[in-house]
RNA sequence: GGAGUGGUAGCUCAAUUGGUUAGAGUACUAGCCUGUCACGCUAGGGGUUGCGGGUUCAAGUCCCGUCCAUUCCGCCA
């Protein structure tokens, strides 16, 4: 027999019962009854139980086993009968008399319990990173990243893309953020920067004629965290093809998004008929009806302009702001009025807290419409609101004023959080969209026309010649 | 870089308007228990309440500073 293990410990069955095994793993749970022991065995596949008797010369040493010691058993399986089997675990019909015990590593107490939840601070979690990555939710994590990855190889070479590794240690290509810098040994004082994105390099394969190129690429960029966003490095898969309309790059990339959420998900997508063309959007739309370009569609509220029914309302603040270039924009909810003061006042602090100057409101109510506002507004304005937001009794709208990209942002933000706090968000959906027609330019805050941060096209200044003649440690 | 929130036992948390010796669960140690599966029961050890200063008869609690964590803004394909 194996001098580790026979099987493992995810694998014996009621079949099994009556053979001699051999199991390695990480102690997972004690349970002491005095004239008997069970201990739970974990390892990568599964957790088996195993039952130590009071005759054999090891129970002492077996009762004193710290969680996580690494020991290695031969027993005999035996089926468990009428209540002591646990349906709950896949292995929960059988158990292990153990026969011989081998303790491989005895375990000091430890910072906190495998067994745990969440582990605890992030700070102990990182510097026992060993036993983090032990727990069952980031065990499960990481083998699914390794599974997607795998499948993302699969179907792209499927597809006729080739996998290409592009240089680590680079010169800095300006894609935005900020680069981590590289000291140089043979050029003191100089350095090489990690690539933000292997943009260029994948361009470069395209020239060199390997016409379809993708990478799980390592991507670096020195900025700061954010709940959705890690900071310093991740990994993006990475495409590039040659001689395709933007229609052929769609394809390519909505038949491998599809078939990995497929694959690996069981919320719906889209229609959850099938692969379909994702949903296209307009900048300039999902700018305006979402406020981002990266629209949640699965939240039902969609922003409205409503400019020009302020410009020449009594309502000063708006008005005088339209007349100076600003906008209105108008977020309708439905189902609302019933809410207390407080959810209004708090969600005028959240508005401020994300750059609003201020955040007004109108709530329909069978007796009509009220609100700070209303006072200020004609009857033609107000029916001219209610028409364009499509107001009905029982919903409210909320206004916010400013430049026209800052009120964008900020109602799109308020949408999002309504739409989280009121439970709005469709449940178990995916709902992809492509945002298209990009602006090549935007305006920066001297209101000088700058490439707009995404444009991909525009060549930088200089020309080729300039790239050719790049210093590569600039 | 800016703002908000938080920091009490190894871990998760409690401690009334400022008021006795800062508690509980878990982990750890010792003991009991023949069918548990987060086993149960008894007992024990474990604390500079992040750190420094201040107010007060009295500070875990209030004030100031500082460090750390976290969320948001700035930043970010």
């Amino acid at each position: 027999m194996h001098a580790y293990r026979s099987h493992t410990c995810g694998q014996l069955r009621k079949d099994h019962v009556g053979q001699t095994v051999r199991l390695s793993g990480w102690v997972f749970r004690r349970r002491d009854h005095g004239r008997f022991l069970f201990i739970d065995l974990r390892d990568h596949y599964g957790v088996t139980q195993l039952v130590f008797h009071p005759e054999r010369d090891f129970f002492e040493a077996a009762t004193h086993l710290k969680y996580e010691s690494v020991i290695t058993i031969t027993g005999h399986v035996i089926a468990r009968e009428g209540n002591t089997i646990n349906p709950a675990m896949p292995t929960g019909e059988v158990e292990i008399v153990v026969d011989e015990l081998v303790i491989q590593s005895f375990a000091a107490p430890l910072p906190f319990l495998v067994d745990d939840k969440d582990g605890g601070p992030e700070e102990l979690r990182l510097k026992y990173r060993f036993l983090d990555l032990r727990r069952e939710k980031l065990h499960k994590n990481v083998v699914l990243r390794a599974r997607i990855i795998a499948s993302l190889r699969r179907r792209m070479t499927d597809a006729g893309f080739m996998e290409f590794q592009t240089p680590i240690l680079t010169s800095s290509s300006p894609e935005g953020a900020r680069d981590f810098l590289v000291p140089s040994r043979l050029h003191p004082g100089r350095f090489y920067a990690l690539p933000q994105a292997p943009q260029q390099f994948k361009q470069l394969l395209m020239v060199a004629g390997f016409d379809r190129y993708f990478q799980v690429a390592p991507c670096f960029r020195d900025e700061d965290a954010r709940a959705d966003r890690s900071p310093g490095e991740f990994y993006q898969l990475d495409i590039e093809m040659s001689y395709v309309t933007q229609d052929d790059v769609f394809e390519a990339v909505e038949n491998v998004v599809y078939g990995t959420f497929a694959e690996f998900s069981d919320w719906r997508i889209d229609d959850g008929k099938g692969p379909a063309p994702f949903v296209r959007i307009p900048y300039r739309e999902s700018m305006l009806k979402y406020g981002s370009d990266k629209p949640d569609l699965r939240i039902p509220i969609e922003i409205r302009d409503v400019s020009e029914v302020f410009r020449d309302s009594g309502f000063a603040a708006f008005a005088g702001a339209v007349k100076g270039g600003a906008v209105v924009r108008a977020i309708p909810v439905k189902d609302i009025a019933a809410q207390p003061r407080s959810f209004y006042d708090k969600l005028g602090d959240f508005a401020q807290s994300v750059g609003a100057k201020g955040l007004a409101y109108l709530v329909y109510n069978a007796e009509g419409v009220k609100g700070p506002i209303a006072k200020f507004l004609s009857p033609e304005q107000m029916e001219a609101l209610r028409a364009q937001c499509g107001a009905e009794p029982g919903d409210a709208v909320f206004f916010v004023c400013d430049k026209e990209s800052a009120a964008a942002k900020i109602a799109g933000q308020i949408r999002v959080k309504l739409g989280r706090d009121l439970d709005r968000v469709e449940k178990d959906v995916f709902r992809f969209c492509w945002i298209v027609d990009f602006p090549m330019f935007e305006y920066d805050e001297e209101a000088k026309k700058v490439e707009f941060s995404h444009n991909p096209f525009s060549m930088p200044q200089g020309g080729m010649e300039a790239l050719l003649n790049k210093d590569p440690l600039d």
